[in-house]
DNA sequence: GAGGCGTGGGG
DNA sequence: TCCCCAAGCCT
């Protein structure tokens, strides 16, 4: 791997003692976080480490509490309905999790008693759980040493060691680092400590290295060059696909659909669409023939490609689920057919 | 290992 | 507006 000059910004357990020093003043407090005196809750954490991948905090907040009043115990999330789980997740993005969510619950509830296994390795075969997760909560849950590394610490990490080689290509020299300034004590306070300083003062952009409890020991902060870490690999562009939205109405109901379980929105609840493609369908994949007046176009950006999604609007029948148009917000729609029907209700069909 | 997989907020 | 990014996982 490519270092700077000093290959240690610290001493051997300077890192971890400086950071959890700062910790001990400035933790966040949140939610699913036990008190200072008090035992991690490992149902709580898990949901919430699920919930907070690839996901802000503050987005994550209210499905958290939702979640937890509607379903306290792991084994509640795991007697609960798969279609009632999918609809309290709308909204929130990457449905596989909540699939996955689902699956994990029933398997602690039906092959560990009802208790998540304490040791990373048994947290790693469980669904939904990746090298992170795995990790996250071994530490948070069960005070186990564990090389937790999300894109906080890859960013601290990147920075303490003015790491020059790009990510994701060098995960392995960042978890061989991260590794080295982990301590052994204290495991899931200082994995929390890291995710703290990397989301309000290491930030990806003007970070406040002048209140950085680690200043004296980042090579990058030494050189002024903190923002130049991490050092990534180029994007792809994103393409545009289109697409047709159907919004049929019969007797104040309107057609939904259920998406393929897998995939993108698998299993979520839908509008009926044609195919998405580089060129614009039109009336292609209709659910029925029918007198299809425009209702407005949204717009909608996903991981790998953007969606322009014209809305159609008409009356008719056809297969599917007829669901009461005033009751639409609890139909459990993603956000981009949550749009589509605001667009077709400024219309009349 | 590279690509599929959502959404909302901040600069 | 546009671009970047977020407590990643699965195939």
């Amino acid at each position: 791997m490519t270092l700077s000059k000093a290959e240690t910004p610290f001493p051997q357990g300077q890192v971890s003692a400086a950071l959890l020093a700062w910790y001990d003043r400035n933790a966040r407090r949140l939610p699913w976080r036990a008190g200072p005196d008090e035992a991690a809750d490992p149902y709580r954490v898990w949901l919430s480490e699920i919930m907070l991948q690839q996901t802000t905090v503050a987005a994550v907040k209210p499905y958290f509490a939702a979640f937890t009043t509607r379903w306290p115990t792991v084994e509640a999330l795991a007697a609960a309905e798969e279609s009632a789980v999918m609809a309290a997740w709308a909204g929130l993005g990457y449905y596989a999790r909540a699939r996955n969510l689902i699956a994990c619950a029933r398997v602690v509830a039906a092959d560990h008693g009802g208790h998540f296994p304490d040791e990373e390795a048994a947290l790693r075969a469980l669904p939904g759980l990746g090298r992170y997760t795995a990790a996250a909560v071994a530490a948070i849950a069960f005070g186990r040493r564990a090389v937790v590394v999300d894109a906080n610490v890859e960013r601290v990490v990147a920075r303490l060691f003015a790491l020059s080689d790009p990510l994701p290509g060098a995960r392995d020299s960042l978890y061989a680092l991260a590794d080295s300034i982990t301590p052994d004590m204290r495991a899931g306070d200082f994995a929390q400590a890291m995710m703290d300083l990397g989301a309000t003062i290491c930030t990806p952009r003007n970070p406040a290295c002048a209140i950085c409890p680690l200043r004296d020991g980042c090579a990058a902060a030494r050189t002024g060059t903190t923002e130049a870490f991490p050092v990534k690999a180029a994007k792809k562009a994103k393409p545009v696909r289109r697409g047709t939205a159907f919004w049929l109405e019969r007797d104040g109901t309107v057609l939904l659909v259920r998406r393929p379980a897998k995939g993108l929105l698998g299993g979520m609840m839908a509008l009926p669409t044609g195919e998405w493609t580089a060129a614009d369908p039109g009336l292609a994949g209709a659910p029925t023939e029918a007198q299809w007046r425009p209702a407005g176009t949204v717009s909608h950006i996903f991981t790998h490609f953007a969606l322009e999604l014209a809305v159609v609007v008409a009356r008719g029948d056809a297969e599917g689920i007829w669901w009461p148009i005033e009751r639409i917000e609890q139909a459990g729609l993603p956000t981009i057919f949550a749009k589509a029907a605001a667009s077709a209700q400024s219309v009349d069909p």
